[in-house]
DNA sequence: CTGAAAGCGCTAACAG
DNA sequence: CTGTTAGCGCTTTCAG
């Protein structure tokens, strides 16, 4: 077995103190060029490797931010995650990811890891199935700055960054309104999440500003997966009264709804036109391209994170800023334009 | 300021030693139920949290698993990481992802950050441009498991989970020609790594296998993203001598490209017969679906974090597994059939 | 079933 | 520019 070095190793072969090492190792100003030479050198020659947990365990400072998200199976949350760890890294902060796989219990308990890890922030985007945020009440106490982006919570203790969801599912509608389509579907989540709750409001509002009596059985939740998509697909092919639109809350499953839709002989946007969200790659790739709603998903994880550290520096209050919305904006493409 | 409770404020609350609270809170079997109870209501009052630095400087050992891979951005690689998640967190290992974002440099950063955190073993799948292993090399020489994934470096002293990438592209190539192909194009990702370096000499053996001449203008190395399938879509469309078939080493990119060319009038899989690879639910999206090679990703990952942990668990020395190969297989659509 | 005591490796006063 | 010293919070013998 390799016994581990440390700086007591190093400090003894060097003939100096432990902490003259410690302060060469970090490259401090006040050691002599030619120490800290022998230091590194020495240290690259016995294999020492630093100790991070006595370093934090000594400076009660990690230098961690931890992000939980649901799954990192998307194209959005993929850039969202790449622009977060560009902008901590650049600060000089690591990061550390977990999934809760849509599952509150698990985002529970990923917490409480982060907790027991002692990150200096939080980046949040909520499970599917999570209802209450009891889970970050101790961040809260802490003053541990937690900051909810995308699937958010909204409270007075922490930020959230989004975009304006009731918006866009009014503009889609209202799109799908002005195409002359009245039996318009909404394929989404689960409501309880901001984000599809919103979404769903704003394609309420629409129906009812337009006097379009909303139908429940017009609404279907789910899972929004590819599977979900083509599920949907085939149970409208066996509607009577089949839609003439449906606006769908992501992109993926969108495109196999619409899939299935056309292996059932429909046309799009003929007989039913389509809309999506989030502006995936796989929405400008099937035919026809899918109408939705680019997300600024590289900006949402540049801010979150850019927010948080401007935070942790030191300076600028958490609350003061409570919410932050981005622009977002429809993207309108084949799949809804029957009036071409 | 939050005063931090440690267990030494516990025991003195309550009376007890710290060594008897430490117990406590671990559930260990020799302590009172009752005085348990105690502690922990007492933890739980107080807002004590554990300090997972402070355990882990005392106890050597950090039960975490580091994953480096290039970037979280496809399906597969998703679908990987939740395997991992799951096999590991159910064998009570954290995970610590990190992405190098395609750089060697910063795999090289990401490995010390792991070393020095002392993760108990490494997921690795290695980025575009990694030319040596040599920043692996401390975790071997500690023998620190190193497990390759994918994007494998072949040594002696580490494990790789991989398919067999050369068959794969054997056999894509020979279906190819199987339907009069011979003009067959082949877009793929970087050489030096061994995925697109097997599946290029599979291409190759194919060819000379069936008397087809190779021809290095039918080459195109690059990203193998959405931006790269257009940009050589665009180029095949500008070819006096155009292809009549095109293996790409991607789905999105073989989408994308695909997109490109029905744009400039090319019939798929008429004119130009595509092929891709991984199995990317894009590849069933796009019309014609999209020949490919079905990639066992969750496999591959839960694999690959069986096999470490196992090692982990003591036992299984890890250089009697060298390789292991998962099966795959070609998955034939409407994309490449021209004699239907 | 509980306690005493030592030490994991590092850092930051403070002192020179 | 370098050294001394103390302590971060936990676990683990060993002892009772």
């Amino acid at each position: 077995m390799h016994k581990e070095i440390t700086i007591y190793d190093l400090a003894r072969e060097l003939n100096l103190s432990p902490a003259t090492v410690s302060r060469g190792l970090k490259n401090h100003q006040a050691i002599n060029k030619n120490t800290k030479k022998r230091i590194v050198d020495k240290a690259e020659e016995l294999g020492y490797r630093f100790n991070t947990f006595a370093s934090n365990l000594r400076k009660k400072k990690t230098n961690t931010i931890g992000v939980i998200i649901p799954r990192m199976n998307s194209h959005f949350m993929s850039t969202v995650l790449a622009a977060m760890e560009k902008v901590a890294s650049d600060a000089g902060y690591n990061i550390i990811i977990s999934q809760s796989m849509e599952s509150m219990a698990k985002e529970e308990v990923n917490a409480k890891t982060m907790f027991d890890n002692r990150v200096d922030g939080l980046l949040v985007s909520l499970a599917y199935d999570t209802v209450t945020i009891d889970h970050f009440q101790r961040f809260i106490k802490r003053n541990i700055p937690v900051i909810f982006f995308d699937r958010v919570h909204e409270s007075d203790e922490s930020v959230a960054v989004v975009i304006d969801n009731y918006k866009n599912g009014y503009d889609i509608t209202r799109h799908l309104v002005d195409q002359g389509c009245k039996k318009i579907m909404h394929i989404t989540g689960n409501l309880k999440r901001n984000v599809y709750q919103e979404r769903f409001r704003g394609y309420q509002q629409a129906l009812q500003d337009y006097n379009i009596p909303y139908n429940v059985d017009r609404l279907i939740t789910g899972e929004l997966n590819e599977l979900a998509g083509s599920e949907a697909g085939e149970k409208i092919l066996g509607m009577d009264e089949k839609p003439d639109a449906i606006f769908v809350s992501n992109d993926v499953c969108a495109a196999s709804c619409m899939r299935t839709l056309k292996q059932g002989g429909i046309r799009i946007p003929e007989d039913i036109a389509i809309a999506g969200f989030n502006n995936d790659p796989i929405s400008r790739m099937v035919e026809p391209n899918i109408t939705t709603v680019n997300y600024p998903s590289y900006q949402m994880g540049e801010i979150a994170a850019t927010h948080l550290i401007n935070h942790l520096k030191g300076g600028v209050a958490l609350h003061t800023t409570n919410k932050i919305i981005l622009k977002s904006e429809l993207l309108i493409r084949e799949s809804s334009l029957k009036r071409k």
